[in-house]
DNA sequence: TTTTATCCTATCAAAATGGTAGGATAAGCA
DNA sequence: TGCTTATCCTACCATTTTGATAGGATAAAA
């Protein structure tokens, strides 16, 4: 029951990318690359994905900088999430139905399918801006 | 994020054992092994691990069914997960401390945190003898 | 025209997962 | 007593997932 890596290194490249919301012309990969402490080129399948899902953007041409492509309160936890997994589902029979025989009296199923809701509910309440400001809070207490 | 099959498959023994609380001489390996349609031999495993956690235990000797060893409403989903797993921990760095350079300033870590608590809060708050009495509803209703 | 940052696909080692197999042990019974 | 059988215990194994690295294509910028 754990949440891979790609999903905790795409929070904090939008997070990042919240944090510098006011940098000009966006913030480059080889940027976050050395900022998170990812190879370039791990960070390639990580910013692959959270284009993919329409997250972040180039700010101008290939060579340009990544933003994000709407506001951070726009973006929850769980969007993140979604770029780089399907649906939430803690347990197979959420998605794939039909194939347990015992799906219609199961009560595990129903349990399983409220503790999936809450998790997914939490992660939706979530937002980045949320986060970016609770990020600087904390870096001006240590400062 | 899943959760794997011994667990899935350990909360629907134990469930099984609640729902079999008044079967006299307790429930065989063999009888579950047939209720679940799991394997004799993969359900070993699973056996092994909730008798480790002091769940289950055999009535009479090395030949006699199983019985759970307290009541079912003190039994909860959480201790099931345990017996098959390590302390929930939905990100690494929520054990294995000092590892990451930026624990102090991570905002990213206390989301997570307060996530894990709440999945592991919400697991521990539901007991086995609840998840028998809506199986039973549900099996009466579809009767 | 050279550099270089993004883009895209393939590959790979290690770990986790889901399960089978074999045999040891000991209880129950004819 | 000896056979059957259910639990117990340890290996092992195939497949999938995970966490990455590598190589090269593309195109913008200098």
């Amino acid at each position: 029951m754990k949440f891979n890596t790609k999903t905790r290194y795409g929070v904090r490249v939008v997070l990042e990318l919240a944090l510098n919301a006011d940098k000009e012309g966006g913030t480059y990969q080889k940027e976050i690359a050395a900022s998170q402490d990812v190879s370039v080129k791990y960070l390639d399948h990580i910013i692959s994905a959270l284009k993919k899902a329409g997250l972040i953007a180039n700010l101008g041409g290939k060579k340009s900088g990544y933003i994000l492509t709407r506001p951070a309160n726009e973006i929850t936890i769980y969007d993140v999430y979604a770029a780089f997994d399907d649906e939430l589902a803690i347990i197979d029979c959420l998605i794939a139905e039909g194939h347990c025989p015992r799906k219609d009296i199961c009560a595990m199923k129903e349990y399983w399918c409220e503790l999936n809701d809450t998790i997914r509910r939490n992660m939706q309440s979530m937002d980045m801006r949320t986060m970016a400001s609770q990020h600087r809070k904390r870096a001006k207490i240590l400062d």
